[in-house]
RNA sequence: CGAGGUGUAGCGCAGUUGGCUAGCGCGCCUGCUUUGGGAGCAGGAUGUCGGGGGUUCGAGUCCCUUCACCUCGACCA
């Protein structure tokens, strides 16, 4: 069919060209558009719509863990980002600076946040006066400014969106434990409502956050075997404490500096989702946080109660699901293909045939399966099968990320299995920064993370041969 | 920021050694018709040829300059 064929033109097959069929992606299921701004993108209503999803279930457990929502100002005077050395370091060749108010200049620059460590400290040092004020567990929803080189949508932008939380504890203890629990609540959220497993590790000195004592991180594997960074949660200990004075008198009337955390999760999670869970017909979106749950496609719409009927379904189902009713003059086979594009989890055809049998058609977008569902029960089926699709979509990820980490005790192995298998090799480490450079320079792999669950390969490292300290899991990463 | 590439209608492209009114497919609009995997017919609209400057009787085409985007590296969520 001459039809067929130019659709499969229009999205780039995967295994032709991984990054070509990201973008054709993200551009034909109305994600996001370029914008005249460099390296800055229009999230359209569709794209927008995912990170709502995203936002409210995270932000529920993020309030069931006690925290709250707060919002800083976006610009941050340059006194204060230079307080805390190491932060300073790691941010500022990517800051965007303000310089001028209307035609005045500005005595003091001010960046625009590229985070805001800077400016919780800051006021942290001005409402933290006694233990009774801890912990403050604050987070905000906003978008930050890194002056990136390359872009690309959601996994790399100018602007992009994220949540970044900042709390402050009265002991190092609290605070690790709110690291942990933070990177424990992204992992959970990854495989609840993206569908996605995760590995939980530390990052290696090199690859932690400026300012940080330790970083965790959660790495996801795309399609292509390559490792997405997809949420990191710090470990501060009482280094920005320090830097901005940040102290308390304790139950002796002692004072004490506080310990902090950061963690933050952005839109590049759903530059995850296209990743991980996308094929060659383009978006398959987990059903928990997909705009349109279920689209109900009338046949023959001009019959006579076909379009009625599709309506008392969509009212029936609307109070459970996100529904969408496509009513327009469209064939229905381009209506088919469109949301199967736009990666809708379910579709119910409804047409002359179903009416007499009292059923509809349903089709999963994950499997293609087409199922007839009787409309007495529909809510409760549709409910099944979504939870069907969640659990397919997480399995099929999770042997695909299973399937592609090796093992490799020696560099020969390592190498080999660096340029010929795309995925992850668990690899022992002695700890220095040379083999991991020179891992980086020679292979091309980075260290992902040392996972929290530490097995033994080797007892040497990869690299050098002496004693190996740590499990890395070591990739390339976007 | 290094190396390479591309800019012509909403999208994808053609446009010969400079030549007349800048074209094709898809999409879009109107009408009829059709509807269980991207329908058909008829009619219609749409361009500062990325921007600026230059050469020329004449520039989409040649020269200079600038901007944007893409791919691969270096850097990051």
């Amino acid at each position: 069919m001459a039809a067929k064929e130019k659709l499969v033109e229009a999205i780039t097959a995967m295994d032709q060209d991984f990054t070509q069929w990201y973008t054709d992606v993200v551009l034909k299921s109305e994600l996001i558009d370029y914008s005249s701004v460099k390296g800055c993108m229009i999230l359209r209503p569709y794209g927008y719509a995912i990170w709502e999803n995203i936002q409210k279930n995270l932000d529920n457990m993020f309030k069931e863990t006690g925290h709250e929502n707060v919002a800083m100002p976006m610009f941050i005077p340059e006194s204060l980002l230079q307080k805390e050395k190491d932060h300073v370091e790691g941010f500022a060749p990517e800051v965007a600076w303000v310089t001028h108010g209307g035609s005045e200049k500005l005595a003091e620059r001010l960046c625009i946040r590229p985070t805001s460590e800077t400016l919780f400290c800051d006021h942290y040092s001005q409402i933290i006066q006694s233990w009774r004020d801890l912990p403050k567990l604050y987070n905000q929803w906003v978008s930050v400014v890194r002056w990136e080189k390359t872009t690309r949508p959601f996994l790399r932008s100018t602007e992009f969106y994220w949540q970044e939380g900042h709390t402050a504890h009265a002991t190092a203890e609290e605070a690790v434990e709110e690291t942990i629990r933070m990177l424990n609540v992204y992992a959970d959220f990854y495989r609840d409502y993206l569908a996605i497993p995760v590995i939980k590790g530390q990052k290696t000195e090199k690859e932690k956050f400026a300012g940080a004592v330790d970083t965790y991180t959660v790495e996801a594997m795309m399609h292509d075997g390559k490792a997405l960074q997809s949420a990191t949660s710090h470990y501060f200990g009482d280094g920005f404490a320090r830097a901005f004075e940040i102290q308390y008198s304790d139950k002796n009337n002692k004072l004490q500096y506080v310990h902090q955390t950061s963690w933050g999760l952005s839109t590049r999670s759903i530059g995850a989702i296209i990743m991980v869970h996308g094929d060659d017909n383009g978006l398959v979106l987990p059903p928990r946080i997909a705009p349109i749950q279920v689209v109900i496609v009338p046949i023959a719409a001009h019959k006579a109660g076909v379009l009625d009927k599709a309506n008392e379904l969509k009212s029936e189902l609307s109070s459970s699901f996100r529904v969408k009713l496509d009513d327009s003059d469209k064939m229905p086979g381009w209506k088919f293909a469109e949301y199967e594009m736009k990666g809708v989890p379910l579709r119910l055809e409804i047409g002359p045939r179903d009416l007499e049998q009292n059923q509809c058609v349903a089709v999963r977008r994950d499997t293609g399966e087409k199922t007839v569902l009787k409309l007495e029960n529909l809510e409760a089926e549709v409910q099944r099968v979504l939870d069907e699709i969640h659990d397919t979509l997480y399995q099929r990820a999770l042997s695909s990320l299973n399937s592609r980490i090796y093992e490799a005790s020696d560099w020969e192995t390592m190498s080999r299995m660096i340029a010929e298998k795309p995925g992850f090799v668990r690899a022992m480490w002695c700890g220095d920064l040379e083999c991991e450079l020179k891992i980086k320079d020679d292979l091309g792999a980075t260290s992902r993370c040392m996972p929290l669950e530490q097995n033994s390969v080797s007892s040497t490292c990869v690299c050098c041969g002496k004693p190996a300290t740590k499990e890395v899991i070591w990739g390339k990463a976007y």
